[in-house]
Order: structure tokens, then sequence, then C-alpha cells
DNA sequence: GGCACGATGTGA
DNA sequence: CACATCGTGCCG
């Protein structure tokens, strides 16, 4: 098939996910259900890296279900979290550097569990690529939104420094006075 | 608005 | 047993 001209390849995914994790911001995800194409904006998400890093699943080592944030960068990285919710990922980073991107939300949907139940994303992602996936990709529409940067949300059990590391991006929509 | 609580399945 | 969450019910 012919892929989208727009589709963002590897040499975005395999930098650092402190890179790639701001970049990310007024990307846009583009799936496909059925035969109908939906797109929308990221506007949160949240980086998570490396072993040592306390609230990353690679602090866990390499198991099965972490394997994959050991592949190279724009693979998918898809778990059910709370018996009821799939946290949408993107690898970043080269190959053995176990490193990923949560989408925490998307043009219209604020929240990582919302919008993968509006999207209809569920484990059945997992390890797919989004520079080679035929029903989920990012595309750049050149948007640079400000981002506003703050610490992650729902991790203080990982403890300092981990829990205050300003690993959180969002779109800086403006203020009201 | 804000806080407490429980749903619910899986990996280590 | 904890968990990168969310909706509901209650308060007042």
């Amino acid at each position: 098939m012919i892929l989208p001209l727009k589709r963002i390849h590897e040499s975005f995914f395999c930098r650092d996910v402190l890179e790639v994790a701001p970049d990310l911001i007024g990307k846009v995800l583009v799936i496909k259900n059925d035969k109908t194409i939906s797109e929308f904006m990221i506007t949160e998400v949240e980086a998570y890296r490396g072993e040592e890093d306390k609230a990353c699943h690679a602090n866990k080592g390499r198991t099965g279900r972490t394997e994959i944030m050991y592949h190279s960068g724009g693979h998918i990285y898809v778990y059910l979290i709370y018996g009821m919710y799939w946290m949408l990922n993107f690898v970043t980073g080269n190959k053995d550097e176990p490193q990923a991107v949560l989408i925490r939300g998307i043009e219209g949907f604020d929240g990582p569990g919302k919008l993968t139940k509006q999207l209809k994303i569920d484990g059945s992602f997992y390890g797919e690529n989004l520079c080679y996936s035929d029903r989920l990709w990012i595309e750049d529409r050149k948007q640079k939104p400000d981002i506003e940067i703050s610490k992650r949300i729902g991790i203080d059990y990982a403890g300092d420094p981990w829990v205050s590391k300003p690993w959180n991006f969002r779109i800086s929509y403006p203020k009201n006075c």
C-alpha cells in the first residue's frame, strides 16, 4: 500500500525520550478503524526513561511486558492498568535503551485511559510500529504550539528524584486574567 | 469543586 | 499485591 507522505519515521523516534516527548506536542495521531480514518492532535505526553527511572516499567528490567521498550524508537507499547484502561506509549531511543512516551491527551480527549477507549486501542497494538502500521501512525502538520512543563502524574510511589522530574509536557493554552 | 472509593485483570 | 486511571457519590 502507499504510505502517507506526512508520516513520521524512525529518525524522529530514535532520539532521547526527553527530545521526542516535547516534539510530539502538536503532532497528529492518525488511526484507521475499519475504513474510517480519524486524526487527533497530541496535546499531552509524559517521558519514561531507562532502567534507573523508578517510574519507568523498565525499572523492573527486561520482562515479557517491557520487552518492546528495549526495541528501537517507533514501536508501540500498550499495557493494561487497573484491569480496565489501556495505556498508549511510543518507544523512543535506540535498541537496548528502554524508553517510552505515554500519550496522556489528544484533542478532545484528556486522559490516557479515555483516549484509548475512544480510539479503540487495546493490547493488539502491542509491538506494532508507528512507521509501518496500516492502522496507527503520526503525521507532522508543522504546528509548533507553546508547551507547559510539569512533573509526571500518578507516580508518587517512585520517590525522589524521579517523582519531581519535569517530564510531563502539555500544550499551553492562553490564560484568562 | 474536591475528595474518597471501588471497579477489575495482569504481571512480578 | 500494586498498579503511568476514571466515574460516581457525597458533601453542604
